[in-house]
DNA sequence: ATATACTTGAGTAATTCGCTCGGGATTGCG
DNA sequence: CGCAATCCCGAGCGAATTACTCAAGTATAT
């Protein structure tokens, strides 16, 4: 796994698209102003997407993308998965290099924690997302949290 | 935040750490070796743990690095934000290019998705992963992803 | 037709990653 | 003492990735 901006980007960018998917197709040039993402960066970010079949695409005037599925059916992981370049497995990944008792201790435990904090993501929907920014008041976090790390808010 | 290998390199050192500090200072050379990460490479992971005062060092003959709390009291959160480049804030940190309606929503979007995952990752610790890694039977996944997203499994 | 908008590919400066090299500094041990 | 083990530190480096530009397309609504 691997979370960086470029995830980053394709989440605000797709949450762009939710919020204002409601009156036709959105424009590349449209989010690209609103988020302040260069035009050919998200052109080639929603080049993914499309592949991916979290966006389709309306070509000529009036055209643009919008979801594929119901925003409730997109989750961040799905988004990040689309954008960002595949962890390769562990340098011992196949290869000789493990061996003694220790051999692919790396692997597993990075595999599980990997599918972790992926299926933690996956619980994430563009839907509530949209819902969150819509009702600014409730802070994510705190929301998020409370049900999980109770600890962690009060302390 | 950030998600790279640079990040698991140091868990599995870490864990490696955990592992085999029971008899006296662990020493890198020996951690390069049973995990296959370059010695040069975990001196400067090394340098960053210390510094964040996750390990202690032992110098002169044998010496080596111990952890600095109980294993109990370390998280992969830990880990990871010792190491890994800080994840600069939106372009909109602080500057003038948010306006309208929109300002910030990337930020503040991402500030929780990402105070969200940290939450997570603070919940598992060392101690943890190396119990499983002693009893290898039970999988990290399952157990781990039980006790804070029960719907994940059990649909 | 023509403008709008997606589509694709090549290229690029900056940054990070994973690692090497070359030196230190500190300390246990004979 | 002297030596070897070990940590410590910084410079640098090739490869990859990031974030982005430029330059061409193709499809379609009007």
């Amino acid at each position: 796994m691997r979370l960086t901006t470029k995830g980053r980007f394709a989440v605000t960018a797709m949450l762009d698209l939710a919020l204002h998917g409601d009156s036709g197709p959105v424009t590349l040039a449209g989010i690209s102003e609103r988020q302040r993402i260069s035009l050919s960066y998200l052109e080639q970010l929603f080049g993914k997407l499309r592949r991916r079949e979290l966006v389709e695409s309306v070509r000529g005037p009036g055209g643009g993308y919008h979801l594929a599925r119901a925003a409730a059916k997109v989750t961040v992981a799905d988004i990040i998965r689309a954008v960002e370049e595949p962890l390769d497995s562990t340098q011992c990944g196949g290869r000789e290099n493990c061996h003694d008792s220790h051999r692919c201790m790396t692997h597993d435990l990075w595999e599980d924690l990997n599918t972790t904090v992926y299926g933690f993501l996956e619980g994430v929907t563009l839907s509530q997302l949209v819902e969150r920014q819509r009702t600014k008041p409730v802070s994510l976090v705190r929301s998020a949290a409370r049900t999980r790390e109770p600890h962690l808010i009060s302390p």
